[in-house]
DNA sequence: CTGGGTCATTACTTTTGCTAACGATATCAG
DNA sequence: CTGATATCGTTAGCAAAAGTAATGACCCAG
């Protein structure tokens, strides 16, 4: 260790370094469905916020629109998504999950957090908590 | 919260988002030196395993090796690497970090590491210390 | 000393993202 | 109400980055 793990640069050092590391291994994981990442987290964000326009979603995946078109296009011909029309703008449209798509989502979702749903098995409950509140307080850090 | 935090797999949901996000926002800080992430990771691999050949650092970074070449190149070219003939076999070259690339690397690594620490003072000492012991649980995660 | 395997590279293709421009629709100033 | 302007999604064209196939130099077992 370079650093002492009781400064709070140290501790930025060493958090930093296990939480790049980790999130490479889970990313490592995911299932080969010959989804492109992009496509998968388009997917993903339909999923946790539910329908969106394609410019919205675009804004959230931090892509450009026209990119986002293509990505939509994609996901449409596999039947992973489903395109209506906006109530009251003609010039919008909405995007959204198929069942087929909340499917492959979550079987994908199931294979990566197989991994490591196994690795947390072998901890001690304590060691549990500890992440358990660590998480926690990692999104707060994440929003800030 | 589809799911309760309080199970494994519920930690394994919660934990891989947080993780994911922080990996996300971490990376995001990373300073614009034009390089490209692979070039990044390629330097900061040498960084943390010393010189290695074209093809065992593909392998390390996951690309194949002609992408490697181009890396490689692109790194030579910006006095960041250097070549060394190999000192037993002549079809191989290893590959080093130059005092200049150890430099880039260097400043890089403050950079990001400044967003967090600056993150990290918000917290309260109890919840550092929970980061301090979740980031040795996190390691040996990625470990086994 | 020779034939098969390995290493790095070159040539070419594919993937994926971007910017610019456009048609359809909405909105606002007057 | 109407002409100007803005917004939404898309198309077209281009650039970056990674992959596959093929090649030349080299190593080594027999």
């Amino acid at each position: 260790m370079p650093q002492q793990n009781s400064t709070i640069p140290g501790l930025a050092v060493a958090l930093r370094i296990s939480v790049m590391r980790l999130a490479r291994r889970l990313r490592a994981q995911r299932s080969d469905t010959s989804l492109s990442l992009t496509q998968l987290a388009a997917l993903a964000a339909l999923d946790r916020r539910g329908q969106m326009t394609p410019t919205e979603l675009a804004q959230h995946e931090k892509v450009q629109p026209p990119s986002m078109t293509r990505v939509i296009a994609a996901l449409e011909e596999r039947g992973l998504v489903r395109r209506t029309p906006h109530p009251t703008d003609r010039r919008q449209q909405l995007v959204e999950l198929t069942t087929d798509g909340r499917r492959l989502l979550a079987a994908d979702r199931r294979r990566r957090e197989a991994w490591l749903s196994l690795r947390l098995r072998e901890l001690t409950p304590q060691e549990r908590e500890t992440l358990r509140q660590a998480s926690l307080i990692l999104d707060r850090l994440s929003q800030s």
